[in-house]
DNA sequence: CCTTTCTTGTGAAAGGTTTCACAACACTGG
DNA sequence: CCAGTGTTGTGAAACCTTTCACAAGAAAGG
């Protein structure tokens, strides 16, 4: 029980456990350059808005890193969950669509701190291409394949029109890669090994329309948060 | 169970469900501009990736839309679930930090057709202040009660540093102001009767790195999607 | 009008996630 | 070394969501 988690192991970790293991990441980062040494379930829960067993539950299906008594080491405890997640390591990302929201991505310096560095641009209007991005040249779609494994992407954000992006997910998929962020508000069809997440803020505003007339002025009404403990 | 739902209805209707009436609703608007006139709980299903069973059971809580033999009336429950979602009417949002995410959204004209009109803009930047941005002009953050309250404004967007996303939102709520959506990093304290989402880039990039490293190259392994079935 | 075919709406079963509750253990102070 | 306190790790219970399975109803065709 003390060696761990194995990537080959069988168990089924769920989105919401995951999700949590990122937000924990965080707060252990911040209590790191706090100087705490060692912090409880208790403690965590209380920062997270979750219960204590909720926490300990999380952690254990990777193993068990806490002290009875105690509580879990505060700089451990973090280099573990960076390595669950597998941001312990750099990953190069490439980024389709320098638009509104793909111009406002490179200009973000945090995701190169966190391990994710946007190393490659892809455009097809011919005034962008060529052009350069906070040091980055943008390139023509028809480099696409060389250029993704050249430079040995691992992740491909899509921030073209919603209309293309089915396309451009499909090419990128052929060029071997296995994780997409997409920013477009469709439904993607991938292939069972290709893994994908979206951002769709069209949806969480809907979220909150839907909140706003069913649920407000309810008596003592619920939170709604994607952040919190439901997933 | 002909008259359907009621927003002072005690059914518990969970997050999925939600997110499941907005993809529906965007396939039925597909549907109608295809002239389709009814759609079955398996058509429907097939293109979302989901059972048949979820759909209907998702609708359900709301009502009885269907013919049984036949199907949905596309038209009709494309209305009636933007009834339900609250966004068969205009939602007047304020966006706050007029950085590189901020404009992006500024430019982002899908949302006014979806109902959701940015109405004003805040900045606490003096070079930003009174400038004009797509029509709109950047107000300073002193006169923030004053034009939300003037502009009836529903639901605020915060798009400014990790670092001072908190004292906004409480400002914001203080003002009134129920809903909000949240680009900054950070997990938000507010009031039982706020309702807020976030939208955290960070944190689903740490999920695609969580998969590729364990998930990679799994006997026929799953596909992790935000959008499918799972909340 | 009756039979066949189709699809909804929904209780009940199955499956998944969170919370509970407590044994096991670690540290502290006497 | 022992009693007391605190906290983990984890089966089991409680809770929540999805899937199953079928009765009920609607249309179509003879
Ligand atoms: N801007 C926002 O705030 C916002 C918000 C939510 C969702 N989105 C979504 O993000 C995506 C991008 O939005 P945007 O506002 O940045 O749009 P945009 O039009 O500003 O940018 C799209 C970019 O993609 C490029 N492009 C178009 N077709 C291409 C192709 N076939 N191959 C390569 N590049 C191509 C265009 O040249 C352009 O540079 C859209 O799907 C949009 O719905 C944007
Ligand atoms: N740019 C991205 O791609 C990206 C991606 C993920 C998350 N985010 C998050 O979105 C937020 C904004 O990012 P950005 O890249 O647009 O940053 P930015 O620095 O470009 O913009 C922030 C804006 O907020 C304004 N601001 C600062 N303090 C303020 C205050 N007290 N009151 C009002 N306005 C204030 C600044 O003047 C600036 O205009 C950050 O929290 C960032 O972490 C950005």
């Amino acid at each position: 029980m003390t060696e761990g988690w194995k990537a080959t192991d069988n168990r089924k970790i769920s989105e919401s456990t995951i999700h949590r293991l990122s937000h924990y990441y965080r707060t252990l980062s911040v209590l790191e350059r706090e100087d705490y040494e060692t912090i409880s379930s208790r403690e965590l829960a209380r920062r997270e808005k979750l219960t204590p067993a909720q926490v300990r539950k999380d952690l254990s299906f990777f193993g068990s890193f806490g002290t009875r008594g105690l509580g879990y080491p505060v700089k451990d405890l973090r280099a573990k969950i960076a390595n669950i997640l597998g941001i312990d390591r750099a990953w190069n990302v490439a980024l389709i669509g320098v638009g509104n929201i793909g111009s406002a991505m490179v200009s973000y310096k945090e995701f190169v701190k966190q391990g994710f560095a946007i190393k490659l641009l892809f455009d097809n209007d011919q005034r962008k291409i060529g052009s350069n991005h906070k040091g980055i040249i943008v390139h023509d779609m028809r480099d696409l394949e060389k250029e993704l494994k050249a430079k040995k992407i691992d992740i491909v954000m899509i921030a073209v029109p919603a209309t293309v992006a089915q396309n451009i997910v499909d090419d990128v998929v052929r060029c071997g890669i296995r994780a997409i962020l997409n920013f477009a508000p469709v439904k993607l069809k991938v292939a069972d090994n290709v893994f994908y997440r979206s951002e769709n803020m069209a949806m969480e505003l809907e979220y909150l329309s839907f909140a706003l007339v069913n649920l407000a002025n309810r008596s003592g009404g619920k939170k709604l948060d994607k952040d919190s403990t439901n997933s």
